[in-house]
DNA sequence: GCCAGCATGTAGTAAAATTACAGCAATATT
DNA sequence: AATATTGCTGTAATTTTACTACATGCTGGC
C-alpha cells in the first residue's frame, strides 16, 4: 500500500500530495484518524483527502485505514535496519522491534547447538545457583534468579565483581556459577571462573566465544555477536538472553519432574488473591 | 485479537457472544463491515456489538476493523504450544523459544495501537521518572530505570507497595510514574495511580485493559492477554514488555534529538576499556 | 482580456456509530 | 413468595463521520 502511494506520488495534485506525503510520514496516526483530522493536518479540505484515497486505487477514505494497518502489521521481514534520527518515532519502535525479533529467531536456529542438557544436568545436581552479571546484564542475572529460586535450588544473585570474585573462592563442588557478560572482557570475571572451576564447581558461561571467560567455562553457551554500534540500537540480544535462560528454566523443571511443578504451582498460588487467609 | 476474543468468550453475555462467535468465524467478512450489517448478521442490535467490542477492551466498532485487519495479515507461525512433562527436554526449550517469538511478534503487530507518541511526549518533559513493579515486574521495572536515565532524565525504581504510594504521595506536575503490572490486580497500583493523577503527574500503565489500573492511568499500554495456564510456561509476555520498554526508549531518544544521543554515546564510552585514564 | 479546464474548498446530505433510556428477565434478599 | 436489584437487551434519539454536489478561483492558451 505504502508502495503504491509512493507510485502514484508523481501524478498527484499539490494538495493531493500534501496528504500523500503526510500519510507516509506519519502511518500510524493515520490509521484510525478521522478524515477531519487528516484534512486539517495536511492543510485542505476533507473532499481533497478523499478524493486522493481515489487516486490511488481505494474506493474510500474508510478503505484506506484498512489497508494502511495491513501494511503496517505485514512488513516483509524482520531484518534489522539500523534507526537513525530521521526516523519518525512509529519507524524506529518497529525498527527496534524487529531487531529483538530478529534477535530471537536467530537464538532459536542456534538453539540445537546450545548445551542445554549438559547445563540442566548441572543445575539439577546443584546445591545452589549464582547469577553474576554487570550493569545490563545484573538484570538478567536477578530475573534468572527470581525464576529459579521457584524451583526449589537456592539462588542468589551477584551484582558486583567483589561479590562475584568473593562466591568463587568458597564455591564447592556441586555450586553453579552463571556467569553473564556480553563480551565476557572484564578479567574478573575469567578469575572468578577458573577459581571456582578450580574448586570443582561447574561454571556456566553466557558470553562471546572468542574471549577469556569462554575459556575458561565449563559449559559454553555462545553469545549473540552485537554487531551494531548505533547508540540507539537497543538491547535486543539481551532480551534474547532473557529468553534462552526462560528456555533452560523450563528445561530444568521438567528435568527435576513433579517435585519442581508442584513447587512452581505453589509459587504460582501465593500470588493469588486470598492466599494464606 | 482473535485470541483475545477466545478469553473472553466465557464471561460474554448470550448475545455478546453471538456476535463472538460470528467475528470468529466470519472475519474476514468482519474487516470493514458496517455496524448494521454485523448486527443483523448476528440476530441482535447495533449496541450489543458495540457492548461486545467494549468488552474485549477495545474502544468502539471502528477499532474493531483495525484489529481484526491486523490479526489477519499477521504471519501465523509459531503457535503456542504447551509444554508438557512429557516433552524431551530440546522439544520444551524450542517450544518456550517459540512462545518468546510469538509474543514479541503480537506485541508488533499490535504497536501501531500502542500510545508511544503521547508516553514520549510526557516522558520528554518529565522532571523526573519512576518506574514500578512487584516481582518479576519489578525486575523489568530495574531494566528500564538503567536504560532510561542514561537518557538524562532523573529515573528512579519503586518495587514495593509503600514506594509507590509514597512516590504518588509526593509527585509533581511534571512527574512520571510508568506502573508495570500484569495483572492490574494489586489494588495499591490504582490507588497510587489515582494519586499521583490527582497530583498531575502522569501515569503510564502497560497493564491488563480492564483492570482498575487501566481505568485511573493517563496513559495506557494494553499488556498481552496471559492465555496459558501451565506452570511450566514461560514469562514471554514480560519478554514483550522489555522490549516495549526498549522501542518507547529509543523513541524518547530520538524525540530528545542530539543532547540524548549524546548522552547515550557517552555513557557508552564509559564501558570501554581505557576510559578516564 | 476572455474563456476552457482543472484544482480546491464550502456547504449540505446521507449514513453510520454511539449514547441515553426504558423494558424485561434473572437472580438475590427478606 | 414477594420484592428489590442487578444486568442484558433493544428502541429511539444524538452525534459524528464520510461522502457529494456545487461554487469559486486559478492557470494557461488564444
Amino acid at each position: 500500500m505504502l508502495a503504491e502511494i509512493n507510485l502514484a506520488l508523481p501524478n498527484l495534485s499539490p494538495s493531493e500530495r500534501r496528504v500523500a506525503d503526510w500519510i507516509l510520514a506519519h502511518p500510524k496516526e493515520a490509521v484510525g484518524a478521522k478524515l477531519a483530522h487528516v484534512a486539517s493536518e495536511c492543510g485542505t479540505s476533507e473532499p481533497t483527502v478523499i478524493r486522493f484515497c481515489r487516486r490511488v486505487g481505494l474506493s474510500g477514505f474508510r478503505e484506506l485505514g484498512i489497508r494502511l494497518t495491513e501494511a503496517l502489521s505485514r512488513p516483509a521481514s524482520y531484518v534489522h535496519r539500523d534507526v537513525g534520527p530521521d526516523d519518525s518515532s512509529s519507524d524506529a519502535v518497529i525498527k527496534v522491534m524487529d531487531a529483538s525479533i530478529q534477535s530471537l529467531l536467530d537464538m532459536r536456529a542456534r538453539l540445537s547447538a546450545m548445551p542445554v542438557d549438559e547445563a540442566v544436568r548441572r543445575m539439577s545436581k546443584a546445591r545452589q545457583i549464582a547469577f553474576a552479571g554487570l550493569g545490563a546484564s545484573g538484570h538478567v542475572a536477578s530475573d534468572a534468579c527470581h525464576k529459579f529460586f521457584r524451583l526449589g535450588i537456592p539462588c542468589s544473585t551477584l551484582t558486583d565483581t567483589p561479590m562475584i570474585l568473593q562466591f568463587a573462592a568458597i564455591a564447592e563442588a556441586n555450586d553453579v556459577l552463571v556467569l553473564l557478560s556480553h563480551t565476557g572482557r572484564w578479567p574478573e570475571f575469567a578469575k572468578a571462573a577458573r577459581i571456582a572451576t578450580g574448586r570443582g564447581a561447574s561454571v556456566i558461561a553466557i558470553t562471546n566465544v572468542a574471549s577469556d571467560l569462554a575459556a575458561e567455562a565449563t559449559v559454553l553457551f555462545p553469545a549473540q555477536v552485537i554487531e551494531d554500534t548505533s547508540v540507539f540500537t537497543p538491547m535486543s540480544s539481551r532480551l534474547a538472553q532473557l529468553a534462552l535462560l526462560d528456555a533452560i528454566h523450563v528445561a530444568l523443571a521438567l528435568a527435576r519432574g513433579a517435585a519442581a511443578s508442584d513447587r512452581l504451582r505453589l509459587s504460582k498460588n501465593a500470588l493469588q488473591p486470598g492466599f494464606g487467609s
